[in-house]
DNA sequence: AATTTTATTAAAAACTTATAAATATAAAGG
DNA sequence: CCTTTATATTTATAAGTTTTTAATAAAATT
């Protein structure tokens, strides 16, 4: 059974929503203390969280950041309709989905059904050249050899991968590694590039990220 | 499903090209916020860009060859009918299509549907006698060779591909390269053709790019 | 032949990326 | 609560490219 993790300070609709998902055969869990949130949202180990945008004095959108930095769970995002704007910001920064209240409960179990059966599907495990990569452990591995990659080199892996053969320019992988560009130091990411290279080199891998001048970086 | 965005700010017109988008399976995103534009666009890792031309303050068109710097997203140009002027501009600055307000809903639709495809299928391909270019990864191939072009190069290539057979004057060129003809030295451009037509010599390609005095240049 | 336009080349300038080392921040363990 | 460890970010410096400028040569036009 797929456990559901609700955010939301409405108890009436925290209520509502957890009737719905029982019915609909998922394990719900409604999560009231805001105060430590992100450390019980990861202990819990759902398979999905519905994240209210609005919540009182935190913002639901620092709280999906903040999961987003340790977890790349499924989350919807739960909105106003009035605040259209919002869609926006919280799609950009990391959620999975969003509905608008008053929401229709047929749509949300659809769209709940949809992103558990993609994230389900999605193979954790990708391969290049001789090498495995596991996302979910965030590792490599290559014949004997296991390396540990941090946040942001697998992020990175994973983006050059996914854009494998082509050019994909350091804004690009900036954004996708960081929520906004202006507060990182450019140079940061050269220095995460050079340690991504150093580690692949280990597994035997040199020369795969080149460097194109003036417009990125490519796996070959 | 695919993501598109809209940046217009005819709240009306925004509003309206969503519900059309969304009736069509599409997932839109209006963007509002003019300022920090590119950087959200890039961030929203969006299939494509619905982009008006006339904004306020900040013009469409700079947006558009903003946006170019950085990624090679499909963009629409959405433009008004009676300056009919902008369509060539912003055909020559980058855009892969454009519509006239007021707009078709259908032939929105198909075009969309049509760009999509292109660039979802189109290896970035194009063939040129024996020799093959390859926009994503900036370089040509040639039999066993393989020259990699800096993004001046590449561009000058792409734009002279685009209108093979036909004079390119110089300042054409120069306003697909340079945001503002004044800031960089005439000859600054022959400079550039001559490295050009150089590393297209080392592929076998000799006396391709003619210059045609006092008009401009012409690949044959 | 003189003028204008374009080519070529070499050097300077501007800019982009690499690397190492220092600092800051966060997580983990006692 | 403090210390250790891991990771992330910044700083500083070096190295490398591309682009531009500038000077000169070549070609075409009048």
């Amino acid at each position: 059974m797929q456990k559901i993790l609700i955010v939301e300070d409405d108890k009436l609709l925290a209520q509502e929503l957890k009737e719905l998902l029982e019915n609909a055969g998922y394990q719900p869990i409604i999560l009231e203390n805001f105060q430590e949130i992100t450390k019980n949202i990861l202990k819990q180990n759902a398979d999905l969280i519905l994240l209210d945008i609005n919540l009182p004095n935190n913002n639901g959108q620092l709280l999906l950041k903040e999961i987003r930095k340790k977890s790349n769970i499924p989350v919807i995002m739960v909105t106003s309709r009035d605040t259209e704007t919002d869609e926006v910001i919280s799609m950009s920064s990391g959620a999975d989905d969003y509905i608008t209240k008053p929401y229709n409960p047929t749509i949300l179990l659809l769209r709940i059904e949809a992103i558990l059966k993609r994230t389900q599907n999605e193979p954790q495990k990708i391969e290049y050249k001789n090498m495995k990569i596991d996302k979910s452990k965030s590792q490599i591995i290559c014949e004997d050899k296991v390396i540990v990659l941090s946040r942001n080199e697998i992020l990175m892996l994973e983006y050059l991968l996914k854009n494998q053969g082509k050019i994909v320019s350091r804004e690009e992988i900036m954004s996708y590694l960081w929520e906004s560009e202006e507060f990182v130091d450019d140079n940061t990411l050269t220095v995460n590039i050079s340690r991504l290279r150093s580690k692949l080199e280990i597994v035997g891998l040199k020369n795969v990220i080149e460097t194109r001048r003036g417009q990125g970086y490519i796996l070959v």
